[in-house]
DNA sequence: GAATTACCGTTGGTTTGACCAACGTTTTCG
DNA sequence: CGAAAACGTTGGTCAAACCAACGGTAATTC
């Protein structure tokens, strides 16, 4: 992509824009996540949602998350299999699989989370603390105010 | 997504956030193209390429736009089966093909020009005029940080 | 209480964007 | 000249997101 020939009615939009910054991130996320043995993003998600919550259903999951139920089921498996987490039939319900997360999967979780915050603080590089404050803020309205989310509560950071 | 039983850890992200966002963003604008008729994100930044600059091979298109070779083909295939560009092998260098946009093409850019620019407003609309500017900026220079592309020359807006 | 409806996990798809490899053709470089 | 590179094209692969249908279970409605 060429600066000096790419199309100027590009390069000032928002939604390049934000593309392009989301692009860097979903990269520098990638590349921290392979290296850590990651092959989905979506891991991280799943390890953090069943971290803050008891044992929960897959849909569950899907929902917190956003994933589609077929998606959790694979990436339950996958985790599953490297013993980061563990699956069992809820008595209560036999239709649903408690899934709670391994003291292997919160020792895991602890290295995602090193390096989610390290890409990060790597992504946002070239901001002041004042400005990735400012910026996550406004961000965080774009957000509510297009999904209806409620994240104001607890987004500081 | 229950924004009350969403994952904590996520909702502060940057890489979250801006992944949101720019989602937003693409819905907004392909919701609006394809209305407009315009299946894939990229004709337009390969219309607006081309309005911005005269005759260019599909070598060169690709690059100014971030689009492999093989896809830009199968764009400019259809884009001038439709009439908005014309496609001419090029004298000086018979391995090129010359593309230019028509008039028809021409048009159909400014409709999109208005559909893209009534997407931003729509997506930025919880910010105030200020606000945009300054997050514009900042995520001008994110992307400049990591890409190596110097943007600022002319990303006012 | 029986029957319909809804939910669960799972399997097996489709679609889309991004990418890659190879080819025949043409130009450029050494 | 011959080798290397660039061009457009074809035909893939790959991952993410999504959808449909299934058997099994629970909740609901009559």
């Amino acid at each position: 992509m060429d600066p000096r020939t790419m199309p100027v009615r590009l390069r000032g939009l928002a939604t390049w824009l934000l593309g392009q910054s989301s692009n860097q991130g979903h990269r520098l996320i990638g590349e921290r996540m392979h290296a850590a043995g990651v092959t989905s993003r979506s891991y991280y998600s799943l390890l953090a949602a069943l971290a803050e919550s008891g044992p929960t259903s897959q849909a569950d999951l899907g929902r917190r998350v956003g994933l589609d139920r077929s998606d959790v089921t694979a990436a339950v498996t996958d985790l599953e299999e490297r013993g980061f987490l563990g699956r069992t039939p809820d008595p209560a319900d036999r239709r649903r699989n408690l899934v709670r997360i391994t003291d292997s999967g919160t020792e895991f979780l602890a290295e995602l989370d090193a390096e989610v915050a390290a890409a990060q603080e790597e992504l946002l590089a070239p901001l002041t603390p004042q400005e990735r404050e400012a910026l996550l803020a406004m961000l965080v309205r774009v957000v509510e105010h297009h999904t209806g989310l409620k994240l104001s509560d607890t987004a500081e950071r």
